[in-house]
DNA sequence: CGCCCAATTGCAAATGATTCGCAATAAGAT
DNA sequence: ATCTTATTGCGAATCATTTGCAATTGGGCG
């Protein structure tokens, strides 16, 4: 079956240096706050909310309303990229050097364990849907929950 | 194509007095508040926040908290679905009797208009992604995106 | 290397969605 | 008609997120 996500999610954790680079190639600057951000994000390869983000951070590093403003500013750039679990935090991920990042999620409904799946449906669906009532630059959202092995 | 999704969205739209029984027989009052936001959601087949129905309903005929509660319990009983398009709000649509509501939407990214699809993937990704990870009892909440025609 | 300016931050207050406590009220059983 | 309990209204509390504004600081320039 042809999957239209199928590419591997790169967990090869990127140089921070990498990621910093990065963001100065697109006219923004480097400060302190948004490199310790970019630190956390690359330490957790998992999706955080902005205040997991903050609590990540070496203390006094950041404030809140920084995080928000920076997780803004990297997901305009691609470089994070951000999803919804339902309760109602948005939460980010480290998108790969080169990558779209869309990627999906298996969420416990009971401990929230989150399990990231690569798979995805075949893409002719989305266009079918698309094409069928006129919309164009379709894109989607799509999550899976369940209960993990631990909490059955 | 199999198609999990399949049956069309019941939009023969349902008496009241079928609404409210649903509810009696679930053990619950009929009260004013109750009876009349199920007959704005039975007038409007959409997607609706919270205010939206506040605002559907004669005006002081009830409060913002009791359509919070409401919705609550509806969706406790299966008599309602909910949904997120990404915006913080929270949209409802009535479920008919002895459907699941399953369904997705096409939502417009600029003018925010919503299709309604009927259409899914086939169940046997969802079944193949909970079993490799073994969860149980998976389900699943897709939106799409994209310009809708008037948009673009 | 130090200066300058625009970009960025911190802080506190503002929003917006949703929840909660509690006393007053109303549905449905007796 | 009455009684008991679920339900409502109201206002305050919470939670996530945004914003105004003055203070700070990257980083390019000389």
């Amino acid at each position: 079956m042809k999957q239209r996500c199928a590419r591997t999610h790169s967990h090869q954790r990127q140089e921070l240096s990498a990621l910093t680079s990065r963001l100065r190639g697109l006219a923004r600057k480097i400060t302190g706050p948004r490199a310790a951000i970019l630190e956390v994000l690359r330490q957790h390869p998992h999706p955080l909310t902005s205040r997991e983000i903050l609590d990540g951070l070496p203390p006094g590093q950041c404030n809140l309303a920084t995080v928000y403003r920076s997780m803004h500013l990297l997901e305009q750039t691609g470089m994070v990229k951000r999803f919804h679990f339902g309760d109602g935090a948005a939460r980010f991920e480290l998108v790969g050097e080169g990558e779209d990042g869309h990627h999906h999620h298996l969420v416990c409904t009971r401990c929230a364990q989150v399990v990231e799946i690569g798979e995805c449906f075949p893409a002719e669906i989305e266009q079918r849907i698309g094409a069928t009532h006129g919309f164009k630059a379709v894109t989607h959202k799509l999550e899976f929950f369940g209960l993990c092995p631990e909490c059955h």
